[in-house]
DNA sequence: TATCTTAATGATAATGATTATCATTAACAA
DNA sequence: TTGTTAATGATAATCATTATCATTAAGATA
């Protein structure tokens, strides 16, 4: 329960939410992973601390913070889904993807430019204004062949 | 089956596929919508012309052009994939999405896309020498809520 | 602190997209 | 026209996710 943010746990409350001790584990494992853990992934690390949790309130408590826009929901051609905590409190920050459709593999990659953030910026303003949407968060990704698979 | 890139079939043959009647279905089908059909709908679609196609022919044409990277496989988080011809003979181009998380509803843009291609373009090299990694394409995706939704 | 209300949980079954299997069919090379 | 075999399509199997529902425990209240 180390590093989390307790932003977090505001945000339960102020949502009229309880703050249970399942919710408490799975968001001290999203805060603090540098990957991006699959349902799976997170209700096994969950069980080492906190053996009766249910897979289902892992999913269930995905859902609440993907829709709070907290966390992100990844898919990267898997068959399932992999999460991240949006406003990361270790380093992982943010950073964007290489993902080989051979092997799945994904590069993170941070190496932004000024450039990307001041266009991402002004993309943001102007689709959050012209369609009215209130904008959350972004992704970037490229796809293509890593140098194992090509 | 009026217009079809044929570059999309050589790349049959050239590849040492056959170009069979489903396979020609499914690319007349993707190279003439302007949305992101499901696998659903192509089954669908593909039926009225040719209803002896199976589901499971769609799946693996699919997967054949997602590899060769020639479409592009989506998830908007609905539960199930959607998928994109990347040159699209018909005006819908390269574009992005603006993802209500909520609905799902899907809005296509296309705005500051010169501006987006040159850095893009910078990206994709710095990127591809550092890690040696083909690319073959991007997606830009913003996340939020939408006006009906907020 | 004990009690109450009800949101949240967890076990289980159900769903639904995708994948594996395998006998049959049809591209296309000879 | 024929033969080889990649591709197909029907079906069953898999596996991630969702629905159901009886039980539990947060947190408000006395």
């Amino acid at each position: 329960m180390e590093d989390i943010n307790l932003e977090l746990f505001k945000n339960f409350r102020e949502k009229g939410h309880r703050l249970t001790t399942p919710r408490k584990a799975i968001l001290s494992i999203l805060s603090n992973t540098e990957e991006h853990p699959s349902v799976e992934e997170i209700y096994f690390e969950a069980h080492k601390n906190y053996p009766s949790i249910g897979i289902t309130t892992v999913y269930r408590t995905l859902d609440l913070l993907v829709s709070w826009g907290v966390v992100h929901k990844f898919d990267f051609g898997e068959g399932k889904s992999r999460y991240e905590l949006i406003g990361h409190p270790k380093g992982l920050g943010h950073h964007h993807h290489l993902i080989c459709r051979d092997c799945k593999k994904i590069i993170n990659y941070t190496d932004l430019i000024d450039q990307e953030i001041e266009l991402i910026t002004k993309l943001e303003k102007r689709l959050s204004k012209k369609y009215n949407f209130k904008i959350q968060n972004h992704i970037i990704e490229f796809y293509g062949v890593c140098n194992n698979c090509k």
